[in-house]
DNA sequence: GTTCTCACA
DNA sequence: TGTGAGAA
C-alpha cells in the first residue's frame, strides 16, 4: 500500500490541527521540529504544514514524554530507528509492526516496562 | 483569524 | 516551556 503511505505523508495540516490532535501547544510542536523530531513542510508564507506522518510521530513524542524521557533521548532513540530502518537493506521500507518493535525494544530498555505495556497506544 | 520569529522570564 | 510583541 504505497499509495496509503504517500498520502499519509502529504503535508497538508496546519499547527492548529495538530495541536488539537495532540493536545500539545504550538510553541512544543514547533520545539520538536526545532530538534529533528518531526519534518513538516512549509509550504504557503512560512507556514509549517504537517503530515499524519508527523502527527504519528508527535503523538510517540508525546508518549515518549510521559515514560519520563527528556528531548535528548527522544532524539537518540529517532536516531537509532532510523538508522535500523536503513541497515534493513532487504526491504526498502519497514512494516509498521517492526518499527513499533524497535520503538518498544527502546523503551523497554530505559523504561523497564513490560512488553504488552510499551505494544500498546496510550489513545 | 491563524501562524511566524525572536526574546525574556 | 509559556507568553508577549510585531509582522505577514
Amino acid at each position: 500500500m504505497k499509495e496509503k503511505d504517500l498520502r499519509r505523508s502529504l503535508s497538508v495540516l496546519p499547527i492548529g490541527t495538530v495541536m488539537k490532535l495532540t493536545s500539545l501547544t504550538a510553541r512544543q510542536i514547533r520545539y520538536y521540529e526545532e530538534q529533528g523530531l518531526v519534518f513538516p513542510e512549509r509550504n504557503d508564507g512560512n507556514r509549517r504544514m504537517y503530515s499524519l506522518n508527523d502527527i504519528d510521530v508527535i503523538l510517540e513524542i508525546k508518549d515518549y514524554l510521559d515514560e519520563g524521557l527528556n528531548i535528548s533521548k527522544i532524539q537518540d532513540i529517532y536516531k537509532k530507528r532510523k538508522e535500523t530502518n536503513e541497515q534493513n537493506g532487504t526491504s526498502k521500507e519497514l512494516s509498521d509492526q517492526e518499527a513499533r518493535k524497535i520503538l518498544s525494544d527502546e523503551l523497554l530498555n530505559i523504561g523497564g516496562l513490560n512488553s504488552k505495556d510499551a505494544e500498546n497506544n496510550s489513545f
